[in-house]
DNA sequence: GTAACTGCAAAATATTTGCATCCTT
DNA sequence: AAGGATGCAAATATTTTGCAGTTAC
């Protein structure tokens, strides 16, 4: 039992939330899941894998983040280049139900992709005949830490 | 001469965009631009393969949706899934500047990408040392075509 | 013990690069 | 004629799939 772990909360956090999703607690998404909450940004995959080291086959990868995506623990995030980010979703995101209403972050110094959780995506008046299900907002600039 | 085109004014801003954009005046791009002049909605690499038909090599599309982006011709529209949109830009985009102020909606129905031209992005209230300079918005829903 | 999960190998896709040839200007 | 653009081949990179062995419950 390797003393990894800053906080002892993250192991017990982890567990549940599995337990809940019905997944089985394996290493693979207990580290995983531990990124997402240690790092408190959205992660690709290019992320995860780095930061996971050698640990775990690519393939692995793939499939926890779609395992993941499935439950409603994480949620993708659309950005303008190619690459796909994964963030941890908030309690009141079951899955299948997204209530994904918080606005997006990207920051062009770090590069990293924060969920502004306590920003509302606002209303949208569009043009007659549309009709909005669900909002996306994407913001880049500079993030708090960067300045 | 084939008399493919409907609109004859077509070939006309055809010819002006790439010029100004010190394009040369090839087939391939011709086609591709006609395509996006035709579509009134987004298309992805994929799309713009399959409307082709055989006429052109991938890696042509590829180097010209690079080109026509680099050059402001068009610009791309962030997706929760992987597939890169692209879309005509506006006159009051030029190469490098980038005024994508405008709202995009994504109808589940037809799946086409729109550009709400009209619809400006709103102001977003960030919190305290967040600094944005630019924002996305995409909506999802069902557009006015496809009730 | 059984179902679920992982790693490996390999297939299927997608994207990039180099170079010889062809087309625009 | 000269530079730019295209097509082909091939190198990379990314994502998916099948299956046998391992692990969680």
């Amino acid at each position: 039992m390797p003393a990894k772990d800053t906080l002892p909360d993250f192991e017990e956090k982890i567990a549940s939330l599995l337990k809940k999703s019905h997944l089985s607690v394996t290493e693979s998404r207990r580290k995983i899941l531990h990124l997402f909450l240690e790092h408190a940004g959205a992660l690709s995959h290019g992320d995860i894998e780095r930061k996971a080291g050698e640990k775990f086959d690519r393939v692995t990868v793939y499939r926890t983040l779609q395992a993941f995506v499935e439950k409603g623990i994480i949620h993708t995030i659309p950005t303008a280049d190619n690459s796909i980010r994964y963030a941890l979703c908030k309690d009141d995101c079951s899955a299948g139900h997204h209530h994904d209403h918080h606005v997006h972050f990207l920051c062009h110094r770090c590069n990293n992709t924060y969920c502004l959780d306590d920003v509302v995506t606002p209303d949208i008046k569009l043009p007659r005949g549309y009709v909005a299900e669900q909002v996306e907002v994407l913001v880049e600039g500079v993030c708090k830490n960067c300045r």
